[in-house]
RNA sequence: GCACCCGUAGCUCAGCUGGAUAGAGCGUUGCCCUCCGAAGGCAAAGGCCACAGGUUCGAAUCCUGUCGGGUGCGCCA
């Protein structure tokens, strides 16, 4: 339990003392009652808006509630002083040896502190990259990649039971046109001259492989045979090899799925099927006709036709949608309708991880999830803006031909999993970021990256020297050396609890990336006093107990930057080169 | 036309689900350092939180409207 969670069951319990005493009506709302650190250190350590949130309901105003449970606050043994300041905030301030306790538990529970039960063990599915099975992973899937995969880590270090989905659309057509392209280099494998790739193909030379694989699996038994005999054959190999290299991609990044769920076995399985009857048997299902779309121009042709849809209109949604075409097919959102029904199946709330250019199309999900579940699943859809690729200012120029795009592979070599990884979340991620290859592998405090692993960096550096400074780490540490300035660090060590339950509640992974920076600024600022006066240096020479203590509180900085890191998925490096 | 996202310091962005005097980095200005505990340090200036209403003890945060920017819209996927 984080410190302010504790401090809030206690200031539960005096108000539960004083509806005993009938100070206070029994039945006060609390649930807007929060402990949180105050903003402005010099208001304590703690804030609690108790009396502001409950005067009204308790018919009191809020400095007189303040009143009723400041002496009850004071005569906690760890709170040195209680403040009623302000429009009627309660503000704690703790004895220094709270806070030498605090740093005392974060050793001692290393990476287990933090961790949370917020999430009470609640299934979470959490469903991202889903890129199309027609080729290598491109820095458009990066960003959507890194912030689903540290999202689930989140989530887990938060006491929630997450799986980690990929949604794989091989039943649509882009993967047939996927299926001809890599005929085109079967035949090509088979000594054939295939001129260029036309117009609407898959182009990228990544495909060559695969037909060399089926030319020498097959020989030349399809060469001229009818497409209805090779199409699903080169369908499948070709979206196996795809995923292959979709996971090798992902591996790269340090990313593994739990589940790969396939559109085309969800539709054999019959599983659309059974959804659209769930959702008819609501009455949420009729056999009509669209409007004409008003992006159209006024002279374009409409033909109206009769079309399966779903009432998402009931749902908040601007039209109704259809699930099945007129050539009885199903569209893309029937499947992933059916889709979604089944990972609500075993799940208590669903988190997609969408690109910017699905934005249109969320409201209609969240309808089908609603209307399928009756409300049980929630469905959070995070939009991923773009990633705008830059080298020393200048914009990377991608040309506009298919098949040439900057891909994952290539910038994950280039600068590292590790850089790639924080970058992307650096921002938060519904607005745009840009991304300069110069930039993130900087050496200075401008590139975050390089600074938070600065500080892990220098606190490693400081437990390998220990030992010739003549600190014995076996011995128990004096906290007691430990000044206001260094304590000061603990109390911002100590909000990572908070911080990591606020990410998760709130499905924002770039809060841990933001806090971990200015933990780091703050633990630079505090090694920098040591440039001018070095009996200020976490090791001191000739004091070994006084290094004992401050290298105490760098092992439990270090700690805190380790597990922060590890929630983004990025390596803690031991020292810089 | 409609929907979604965004509008916070000159620039790039945070702002902990409604809290106190709105914060960082860059840039600017002024001092200090040139130390491998390297890949700088300290400080200052800089704001009508796009605008107008509303909700309440309290709004950058929630609601409505307006303006500006981005994304998207179809039996596509």
């Amino acid at each position: 339990m984080s410190l302010y969670a504790q401090y809030a069951a206690l200031l539960d319990g005096v108000l539960d003392e004083l509806v005993a005493e009938g100070a206070l009506p029994a039945d006060l709302d609390r649930k807007n009652v929060t402990v949180e650190p105050p903003r402005d250190p010099a208001h304590g350590d703690l804030a609690t808006n108790a009396a502001m949130v409950l005067a009204k309901a308790a018919k009191t105003n809020p400095r007189a509630l303040a009143e009723l449970v400041k002496p009850k606050l004071e005569a906690l043994p760890p709170v040195t002083s209680v403040e009623i300041a302000g429009p009627g905030f309660i503000n704690l301030r703790l004895t220094p040896d709270a806070w030498r306790d605090e740093l005392r538990t974060i050793l001692r529970e290393g990476e287990e502190y933090g961790l949370s039960t917020v999430g009470k063990d609640q299934r979470v599915n959490v469903e991202y990259v889903s890129a199309n099975p027609t080729g290598p992973l491109h820095m458009g899937h990066c960003r959507g990649a890194v912030v689903g995969d540290s999202l689930a880590r989140i989530l887990e270090a938060a006491g929630f039971r997450v799986t980690k989905e990929y949604y794989v659309n091989d039943a649509g057509a882009q993967v047939d046109t996927l299926a001809r392209s890599v005929y085109l280099r079967y035949r090509e494998a088979l000594g054939e001259d295939i001129g260029d790739i036309p117009e609407g193909m898959y182009p990228g030379d990544y495909l060559k492989p695969v037909g060399t694989i089926l030319a020498a699996d097959y020989g030349d038994e399809f060469v001229d045979a009818p497409e209805e005999q090779w199409l699903p054959v080169f369908r499948c190999c070709a979206t196996k090899a795809m995923l292959d290299l979709i996971r090798y991609d992902l591996g790269l990044l340090g990313i593994h799925h739990d589940k790969f769920a396939s559109e085309s076995e969800l539709q054999k399985e019959g599983a659309v099927e059974q959804a659209m009857q769930v959702l008819r048997d609501k009455g949420l299902v009729y056999e009509g006709t669209l409007e004409r779309p008003k992006s159209l121009d006024p002279h374009d042709e409409w033909e109206p036709v009769q079309l399966t849809l779903f009432r998402s209109t009931q749902f908040g949604d601007d039209q109704d949608r259809p699930m099945k075409k007129s050539d009885g097919t199903w569209t893309y959102f029937g499947s992933d309708a059916a889709y979604h029904w089944e990972k609500a199946q075993c799940a208590d709330h669903l988190v997609n991880i969408w690109g910017a250019d699905h934005a249109g199309t969320v409201k209609r999900v969240q309808a089908a999830v609603k209307a399928l579940t009756d409300g049980r699943v929630d469905l959070d859809v995070k939009i991923i803006q773009m990633v705008r690729l830059f080298r020393g200012g200048e914009p990377v120029k991608m040309s506009k031909r298919a098949g040439d795009f900057v891909t994952l592979a290539d910038v994950v070599n280039e600068v590292g999993k590790d850089v790639v990884r924080f970058m992307m979340l650096t921002k938060r991620a519904d607005t745009p970021l840009d991304f300069d290859f110069a930039r993130v592998v900087e050496a200075s405090k401008d590139n975050p990256v390089f600074y938070v692993q600065y500080a892990h960096a220098r606190i490693s550096s400081l437990k390998r020297k220990a030992a010739d400074a003549g600190v014995d780490l076996s011995t128990p540490a004096d906290l007691d050396l430990l000044d206001d300035e260094e304590l000061a660090l603990v109390k911002r060590a100590a909000q990572y609890p908070r911080v990591l339950e606020g990410a998760a509640l709130a499905h924002e992974p770039h809060r841990i990336a933001f806090y971990l920076y200015d933990l780091a600024a703050e633990f630079h600022a505090l090694w920098n006093r040591g440039n001018d006066d070095p009996s200020r240096r976490f090791l001191v020479e000739n004091n070994p107990q006084l290094s004992r203590a401050r290298l105490e509180l760098a092992l439990g900085i270090g700690q805190i930057v380790r597990s922060g890191l590890d929630l983004m998925g990025v390596v803690a490096t031991e020292e810089m080169r």
